[in-house]
DNA sequence: TTGCTTACATACAAATATGAATGTATATTA
DNA sequence: TAATATACATTCATATTTGTATGTAAGCAA
C-alpha cells in the first residue's frame, strides 16, 4: 500500500493512534516504542513518523483527542446560569462526566493511561500542567457553587467552599 | 576504592537506594538506567549490579524500605483495641500518617515517586497489586471503625461503614 | 602467610530504539 | 497529461541500555 488518497491517510492516522492507545494501555507509555505502535496500527514506523514526530507528539493527541471534549462536557455542566438547586447541579454535573467515562471506552483507557501508566517527567510534566489548568478552572467554578450554596443556606456555616471545590476535585 | 569492609558495603548498598530514589524522582522509574543511578550513587554499574540483580529489584526494595514501617505504623494507629471513639480514632489514624509523611522526606518521595513516576505495566503490576493487597487490611480495619462508631450512633443512619472506608482510603 | 572470597571497576556483546534519509507508487494539480 | 506532492515502506547510522564476563585489590579465615 503506497499512497492513499487524503480521507484514507486520515484513517490510518486514526488508526495508529487507536492502536497507540492500547499499547500504552498494555505496556505503559515509556516501555513502547514506536514500532510496536506500527505493527498494531498495521503500519511501519515510516508511517508513524510521517504524522506524528515523536511518540511525545502522538501521546498527547492521543490525550487531548478524547480529553478536550471531556472537559467541554464538564465545562458545559457547570454552566453557572441555574441558580436553582447548587448542589444538585454539583452532583449532575459529577454524574454526567462519569456517565461520559461510561459510555466511551476510549475515555477511560486514556483516563488509565494518564493515571497509572504515564511517568510525568520532563516532556511529559508539561502535559500534567496542563492538565492541572484545566482542572484549575473547574476548581473555580466548583468553589462559586458551593459559595452560592452556603448563601442560600445549604451548607452548614463551619464549611469552606474552597476547602470543598478541592475535595471534590481532589475526590473525583 | 576497591574492596571495602562489610559495613562499608552495607553503606554503599544504601548510596544506591537513595540516589535511586533521587533520580526515580527526577527522571521517572522506566527512563532512569542503571548507568545513572550508579553515577547518582559514586559507583559504576558494576556495584549496583552487585548489589541488585536489576531495576525491578532496586525499586521493590526502595519501596519496601520506607513503606512497610510506614503500613506497620498505619497497622498500630489502627489498633482496634481503644473502643471510646471511633470517629476521633480514625481522625488520630489519618493525622498521624500525615505526619509521617511530613517527617520524612525519603517517604515523601517515594510516595511521589509511586504516584505519578512509575508506570504499573507487567513486573510492576505486581507491586501494585501488593500495595493494594496491604491497603485491603487497612480498609477493613476502618471499615470495622465505621461500624462501631454507627452503632454507638455516631454515624447517621444513611451511612455504609463499607462505603465511607472506601471513601476515606480513596481521598487519602 | 596462603588461599579464598568479597566488593566492586572495567570491558564487551547483544538488543533495542530513534530519527533521518531514501525510495516509490499513486493522488492530486496545473 | 506532465509535474509535483503525498503517504507511506525500507534502509541506515547512531545512540542507549542491558546483562554478563572478566579483572583486581583488599578483606578475612585457617
Amino acid at each position: 500500500m503506497v499512497r492513499q488518497t487524503k480521507e484514507n491517510a486520515e484513517l490510518t492516522r486514526q488508526r495508529i493512534i487507536d492502536a497507540a492507545r492500547q499499547v500504552f494501555l498494555e505496556r505503559g507509555v515509556s516501555r513502547t516504542s514506536m514500532e510496536q505502535i506500527a505493527t498494531a496500527a498495521g503500519v511501519t514506523r515510516g508511517a508513524v513518523y510521517w504524522h506524528f514526530s515523536n511518540k511525545t507528539e502522538l501521546f498527547s493527541v492521543m490525550r487531548e483527542q478524547v480529553f478536550l471534549p471531556l472537559i467541554d462536557r464538564m465545562d458545559d455542566n457547570l454552566q453557572l446560569e441555574n441558580n436553582e438547586d447548587p448542589l444538585a447541579h454539583i452532583e449532575n454535573f459529577l454524574n454526567g462526566t462519569i456517565q461520559a467515562l461510561n459510555e466511551s471506552s476510549a475515555t477511560r483507557e486514556t483516563y488509565e493511561i494518564m493515571m497509572i501508566k504515564c511517568e510525568y517527567v520532563e516532556e511529559f510534566s508539561e502535559v500534567l500542567r496542563q492538565i492541572l489548568n484545566n482542572c484549575d478552572g473547574i476548581i473555580q467554578k466548583l468553589e462559586q457553587l458551593y459559595q452560592r450554596a452556603k448563601n442560600k443556606g445549604q451548607l452548614r456555616a463551619s464549611k469552606d467552599p474552597a476547602q470543598l471545590a478541592l475535595d471534590t476535585h481532589l475526590f473525583f
